[in-house]
DNA sequence: CAACGTATGTGACATAGTCACTGACAGCGC
DNA sequence: GCGCTGTCAGTGACTATGTCACATACGTTG
């Protein structure tokens, strides 16, 4: 029935179109989950982190279609897999699970919203300053430039000419897999 | 408590930030549910017909948040009206509406999930076409460019010339406020 | 039919994505 | 230390889309 599973980074958890059997909660770790193109770009719709459940999963099991995304490990993760009918269940008889599903659903629609309009409207130089602030430890991010493009839905080759040109207005120190952030006043 | 409300064509029904305190059942008439950029361009998230709810409403009430896009009546509508506190306990007592909720709630995530997809990787074109295609009843659509762009998150400008390139490919007939689809075979 | 408001057309330029390469760096085997 | 190889980053040229500024065209109304 429920089991706990471990997970190493980088697994494709769920293919779009996936039907969903069980439901997960993130026990630890983190989860990308994802749009891909035609052309092959990705797009981050949003992660998930410890203590969330894959609300999408819940979706699906609750409107019984099939999973419209995709979503892989981005590190080593542990997830508690609970059947579809257990949690069915489960949401009938907890209030308090219910609201928790609820708010988490809510949270994830408000958010590929916001998504929905930085995408349509948003210029990619703010939205890449925004996403490097965001990720920075301390005023450093470790990654790649096509990892950039694949979390923005854009190219490398966009993302590269973009921090070249942050660097160039001295917002921005570039090396190989990494990048450091300026004066940030 | 709970009422009944008509409400004429072209009204804001909420606008981004606002709190909800109340939810909406649609029991006649169409709304759009649009964001709104900074530079003044629109793009709409999905249409509200007549039986479903406002799940956003739904969304915000059930999340304690603030209600995170536009919504405005495309037609005359007449909206049941329930109060949050109200909504909150039918939720608890009714396995059916918890359905119903979570089916729309799902619904709309999935299908703003696929406008994501849409807007960063597809081509405008491509979208327009498709567009024409929902919309028009027997090949006709009766529209204007500038609302064509507002519901694709596109400019005037350029909904206007890519339709002129249809119009000069053969593939519709334009006309002050309407557009002819041809020989969709 | 003149006049006004709305809708549409278009050129010029800016930003973003694509394609096709080139170059740069790090680890490895010898 | 030297050269190989795979990954990462840089760049020019071209296309697609968005912005700005303005020119037209169409229809209604007085």
């Amino acid at each position: 029935m429920s089991r706990v599973q471990d997970v190493p980074a980088g697994s494709r958890l769920y293919a779009e179109g996936d039907a969903c059997a069980a439901i997960a909660f993130v026990l630890d770790g983190e989860i990308r989950v994802y749009k891909i193109g035609e052309s092959g770009r990705e797009i981050t719709l949003y992660e998930i982190g410890q203590g969330e459940t894959c609300i999408l999963n819940a979706s699906c099991i609750l409107s019984g279609t099939s999973y419209p995304a995709n979503a892989a490990t981005l590190t080593p993760a542990r997830i508690l897999l609970i059947p579809s009918a257990v949690f069915r269940k489960l949401m009938g008889e907890h209030e308090a699970l219910r609201s928790f599903v609820f708010f988490l659903l809510s949270e994830r629609l408000s958010s590929v919203m916001e998504l929905v309009e930085e995408v349509a409207f948003g210029r990619m130089d703010g939205r890449l300053m925004d996403y490097l602030s965001e990720k920075s430890e301390n005023g450093h991010v470790e990654t790649t430039h096509q990892k950039i493009a694949n979390d923005l839905g854009s190219s490398r080759e966009v993302v590269s000419r973009l921090l070249k040109d942050l660097e160039r207005k001295g917002q921005v120190k570039l090396a190989r897999n990494g990048i450091t952030l300026l004066r940030r006043r």
